[in-house]
DNA sequence: GTCTATACTTAGATAGAC
DNA sequence: GTCTATCTAAGTATAGAC
């Protein structure tokens, strides 16, 4: 992958989370690379492909995370799933906020959406043989691996070893009936 | 306040959750009222003036929430928050998710910012002399009655009493320390 | 209160030179 | 690989008639 498109790739997470996908203009892009908005023409075909490139690796990571989630034990998936939220938080935020990127990406019927990967994690997790309960557990659990870990990021907020262990303690906590 | 005026804010909502603001053109909201663009004007100076008409009313319930917060007990500071969230869920997801809506009302400097009243209702869940694990505790808990309940809506789920409950007390166990 | 018409700006995208 | 120049469409917004 060439060196100019790759910083494309960086400018483009950049902005596309700062004002979302459709408040960023192709001129905004070029003015960063310092090239003009032709130039952005020989490296993608349109904005849309940019996006394109730049959640295809989240969404494939979550995708295969929910394809293998039903053999693993629920502190272990809701581990990964931090894990893959820290790893990928930037375009893990654009995927799962900014509605004009999931609607860019909805058109393609082809691929998973971000919601249906959600759902399926949270069914999951939710245990076979799903109560309200157990469903609102599961919710409570997943918010806490995937938003608050990203809220706790966004702050600027380091997400050390001890910290991951506490929001992985009080997701399990969550996600257990209580007394 | 007209009769026109409440079916372009009903109108705007429904669009501004779906697509976002910057997605959403006033030729989009003209459609679907079945006017012209023009006759948008008459009703609001300009774009901006809908979305600042749509979020005043949950910003100030929140910014009222995060004033009293230090004086509730922390469950019901949460509960408090679940409720908030739940009544106003879909102007609620727009302040909290969509970039350009953020963008727009950071713009007006006289206003508190959605990330703002966020940030000091976790603070008074990690309570005084907070730690690491405190405020991770905060998150999670926070996580749970916002981001929960909001994607449990968002899911066609209806929020009935035994799942409000269920989920408050999720959150009380993410937030207190493990054993 | 709503219309048509239009001004002005920016958007995404393409053509063709270098 | 990048440029200048340009196209077409769409955006927000205004003017003035009804």
């Amino acid at each position: 992958m060439s060196d100019t498109r790759q910083k494309i790739l960086d400018i483009a997470t950049e902005l596309f989370a700062e004002r979302g996908y459709a408040a960023t203009s192709l001129s905004d892009i070029a003015e960063r690379l310092g090239t003009s908005k032709a130039a952005l023409y020989y490296h993608f075909r349109s904005k849309g492909a940019i996006l394109d490139a730049l959640v295809s690796e989240p969404l494939t990571a979550f995708t295969k995370l929910a394809a293998a989630a039903r053999d693993l034990p629920p502190r272990d998936l809701l581990a990964a799933i931090l894990d893959t939220a820290i790893a990928m938080r930037t375009l893990f935020e654009l995927l799962d906020k900014d509605p004009s990127t999931r609607k860019h990406l909805d058109a393609d019927a082809t691929r998973a959406t971000s919601a249906q990967v959600n759902a399926t994690l949270v069914a999951v997790l939710a245990g076979p043989d799903p109560t309200a309960g157990s469903t609102a557990r599961a919710h409570a659990a997943y918010a806490t691996v995937k938003n608050a870990a990203l809220a706790i990021l966004a702050q600027g907020g380091d997400l050390d070893d001890l910290t991951r262990r506490e929001l992985l303690a009080a997701a399990v906590r969550a996600l257990e009936p209580g007394a």
